[in-house]
DNA sequence: ATTTGACTTAGAGTTCTCTCTAAGGTCTAC
DNA sequence: GTAGACCTTAGAGAGAACTCTAAGTCAAAT
């Protein structure tokens, strides 16, 4: 078990942000008899499953949906699919998008070069 | 010359975003007696750029930074080629989270297939 | 001549995703 | 028993990047 601090670092997020991951119905960690947070490691795969989402940009609301979908039971597997599978769309052709820019900035980074050498030497 | 509508649907943008972006000082159209913006060519092709960068993510303030660089002359190439190549290092580690998770979506995706197999077929 | 549709401005509003604040409760160590 | 480091809440604030509004000008078409 874990208190929210420790699973944020566990994590690399913030606490404020594990409590409005909560608020937005994405994580529901059990209470101690204080009131306290308490995560396990089944709360800490989903939350880097979330992580890898966010940072691959998929929205908080669809993360959300995502979430309801998964609570409201396996009948649900079917939208859960669609979902994962949109984003993986979307990841694909992020890619593209940022190979193209890669290579274009490779060449532009060559021509400041070029034009820099009287310079730089 | 295009006027900023013309501009905007050319880069798939919208008239509000280019009149953001000079606000901002990333773009300086022309103006005509009528006080009425001109883009030409060259607007458009830096405007191309600035969409590429922000299509991976660069922050406006730092295509702001650049903008200000490029028109301070030739003597800001350096600092305008740091900007690039570290835009260029976030690009590839921002592809590789991407491939990371598209693997992992790869896997997940499989594996619903195969629990969801009864209910398909 | 008036309508249509494009343009202008300054500034307000929106969305997203946190991020922080204030006021307070609880646990552990000394 | 009190200091310090945790935790709690509701709700406000922040920053980024647009996005829109209101009020008005102007030129071309009918």
């Amino acid at each position: 078990m874990y208190t929210i601090s420790e699973t944020a670092a566990k994590l690399g997020m913030s606490a404020h942000t594990l409590r409005y991951y909560e608020k937005e119905g994405i994580i529901s960690p059990q209470r101690n008899e204080a009131g306290v947070r308490e995560f396990d490691e089944q709360h800490i795969l989903w939350l880097q499953f979330v992580k890898k989402m966010r940072e691959t940009q998929m929205p908080v609301t669809q993360i959300k949906e995502y979430t309801k979908l998964f609570q409201e039971g396996e009948h649900t597997a079917g939208d859960r699919l669609k979902l994962l599978e949109e984003h993986q769309q979307y990841i694909k052709s992020q890619i593209e998008t940022l190979k193209a820019t890669d290579d274009m900035l490779t060449k532009k980074v060559a021509a400041y070069k070029e034009a820099m050498k009287g310079v730089l030497n």
